[in-house]
RNA sequence: GCCCCCGUAGCUCAGUUGGACAGAGCAGCGGUUUCCUAAACCGCGUGCCGCAGGUUCGAUUCCUGCCGGGGGUACCA
């Protein structure tokens, strides 16, 4: 990120009012600390009240180092940088108690911001800070012939967005999805169908029927031991390409895609790649016999293992003592050949908080072959792999298990959110022409944006009532901010014009919507650095906020302070606002996957 | 037992390079519309920031211990 003009005007002069204060000790200190503009600029940070100002810096630590107490430093600063290269400046600097508050020209920032916003477009935010890097990001990773529920919802929407903050920092960004197509559940699901499921039907509704099998197993295991010694020799058998076992799984894994892919389209979820654990099939004897070179590769209890060298980790299982692959040999495989196709960056796998000690085992083998083979440091990149975890999705009580029984499908909660919204826009807005794409975009908004409410390490329990409502901090209300931003553009019917008069926006509503705008960029940024869309969000909610207080201020007399006007310069300038809002709110929602309706 | 995450208002959550009076949404009560989309906006909140110590000019924020909840802990993923 390039630096902050205003911060670094602020830094410059603040430093060098210092030095003039305090001779003295700027004589002994050289240019550290308070003296070195790069000093300040790094410790500034943002009042909590943006009344304040834009930006501040506390001045309480440097007491012992000037020999002088806080508001004092403060005010003797301020004072010197009045009157100290600040004249004519665009931030005007006071002190305030122990800080140094910093307000940056109220009109000149409303210009900038909001021209950088009409010339920029939906470039509005962009940045390089990815320029040359890959950024892979696994997400979704839904299991074959088991239901697309509730349960793969959030990885699935927070890797989604991920990819496109990413790519709007200026990455390479690569979706891609690892299909959960291979495993001992395979097994269990064949011995399943063998026993009960000949005589289904699967030319409708294939999943649902697949998983009530897979349920029935797992009952019927519980009593009868020896299932689930057949489930692991017929993985074995499918491990060991035997025909019929291989045809069945090919039949439950293309079945199961067409369905994936009809609930990805309606979601708008996208990938670079779809690929799955069975591709590895192939690679992982040379990925064992590569182990076995390093001398990485030992046998415990029959099965073959990856000593990890760490009390805390318990052996990486590279097979079990039937001879079958575990899923830490694919992924510690798919590293491998995940960093030989990409060479990425940083490779991101967005997978539950469950599975932490999992990748940890996979991410230290991996650094481990790397170590023990040799392979230069800067060449490594078992540090570039990174689990983005999260936390549960919980429903009502209990835990979302598929093996129980216990799910809710992605796409019932999906029809019940379209259905919902459907009545909203026929009880708000009857006349609206496009009513069953704008429910559509509502109810998938509404869903969407309650798995990106919260940090991303929160469980988060499943409520309908939660999931389904349409106000206060929901995507609807984002939504509905932009249909009406995009009302007053149509009410307005004129170009919007980039040469307004910045100084009619010197309203505080007016203040803390360009300071939102303002903000946007660093939004985004931070949301890449926690992996997290929360951020973006969140912000959205902020930037909604303050327009709709701005939306619906009251004049004096008490009526609606409106932004079209017969005052046309003033109308210009709000219109300029108005445009600009509408350009972030669709941006922003664009980085959430979530759509923006003109109306509804 | 050990490891990881969490513990802030009735509920769901922000507040995280330590800083200025701890903030939102929901629920509740009361308002706002001769309609620039009211899916909105305004007003009404004293919460042992789980508890106890410690570091600091300053701790919801960092450290230690404890309590409570969740997850994980080699042949499922």
């Amino acid at each position: 990120m390039a630096k902050d003009k205003y911060k670094a005007q602020f830094a410059h002069t603040v430093a060098q009012a210092f030095q003039h204060v305090y001779p003295g000790v700027h004589e002994e200190a050289g240019d550290q600390q308070v003296f070195n503009p790069d000093f300040i600029y790094d410790n500034l940070e943002k009042p909590k009240d943006p009344k304040m100002g834009r930006f501040a810096l506390p001045v309480f630590r440097f007491g012992k180092l000037l020999g002088d107490n806080p508001p004092s430093i403060a005010n003797k600063v301020a004072g010197a940088s009045q009157g100290n290269g600040a004249k004519g400046d665009l931030v005007r600097i006071e002190a305030a108690g122990g800080f140094l508050n910093a307000r940056v020209d109220e009109s000149t920032l409303a210009r900038e911001t909001i021209n950088d916003i009409l010339t920029g477009g939906n470039r509005y935010g962009d940045a390089d800070l990815g320029a040359g890097k890959t950024e892979l990001v696994e997400y979704s990773s839904v299991n074959i012939a088991k239901p697309f529920g509730i349960g793969h919802l959030r990885t699935t929407i927070l890797g989604n967005s991920l990819k496109k903050i990413f790519a709007k920092l200026g990455y390479t960004a690569v979706g891609m999805n690892y299909l959960g197509d291979w495993g001992t559940q395979f097994g269990k699901m064949i011995v399943a169908y063998r026993m009960w499921g000949q005589e289904l039907d699967l030319s409708e509704n294939a999943v649902e029927k697949l998983v009530k099998l897979y349920v029935r197993f797992h009952k019927e295991a519980e009593t009868n031991e020896a299932l689930n010694d057949q489930a692991r020799k017929a993985f074995k058998d499918l491990e060991d390409g035997e025909p019929s076992a291989v045809a069945l799984w090919q039949q439950f894994k293309d079945l199961s895609i067409a369905e994936f892919m009809r609930v990805y389209k309606r979601l708008g979820i996208e990938f670079d790649l779809i690929t799955g654990e069975a591709a590895l099939n192939d690679k992982m004897d040379g990925m064992i016999e590569r182990l076995r070179r390093a001398g990485l590769v030992s046998e415990s209890q029959g099965a073959l293992i990856v000593d990890l060298q760490d009390p805390q980790l318990p052996p990486l299982l590279l097979k079990k003592a039937d001879g079958a692959t575990l899923y830490s040999t694919r992924d510690l495989t798919g590293a491998f050949w995940r960093w030989e196709k990409w060479r990425f960056s940083e490779c991101l796998y967005v997978v539950a908080t469950q599975q932490a000690d999992h990748f940890r085992q996979v991410f230290r083998a991996a650094a481990m072959l790397e170590e023990a083979e040799g392979v230069p440091p800067a060449e490594r990149f078992a540090h570039r792999l990174n689990h983005v975890d999260f936390g549960w999705v919980r429903f009502g009580d209990e835990k979302l298990s598929t093996r129980a029984g216990n799910i809710v499908f992605l796409e019932d909660v999906i029809y019940k959110a379209m259905a919902l919204a459907r009545e909203k826009i026929k009880e708000k807005n009857p006349n609206l022409a496009a009513i069953d794409a704008t429910a559509e975009m509502i109810g998938i908004g509404a869903v969407m944006y309650s798995q990106m409410s919260v940090r991303r390490q929160k469980d988060v329990a499943f409520h309908w009532d939660e999931v389904l409502s349409f106000e206060g901090e929901t995507g609807p209300y984002l939504q509905y901010t932009h249909a009406r931003l995009c009302s007053l553009l149509r009410n307005y019917g004129k170009d919007v014009s980039p040469s307004f008069d910045a100084a009619l926006l010197a309203g505080e509503e007016e203040q803390r919507v360009i300071e939102a705008l303002t903000d946007f960029p660093e939004a985004i940024v931070d949301a890449a650095r926690n992996y997290d869309p929360f951020y973006v969000a969140s912000h959205m909610i902020k930037l909604a906020g303050v327009f709709n207080r701005f939306y619906q201020r009251k004049t004096e007399e008490g009526r609606i302070d409106k932004i079209i006007s017969d005052d046309p310069a003033l109308t210009e300038a709000r219109i300029a606002l108005v445009r600009a809002v509408q350009v972030v709110i669709n941006e922003g929602l664009r980085l959430l996957g979530i759509q923006a309706p003109e109306e509804m």
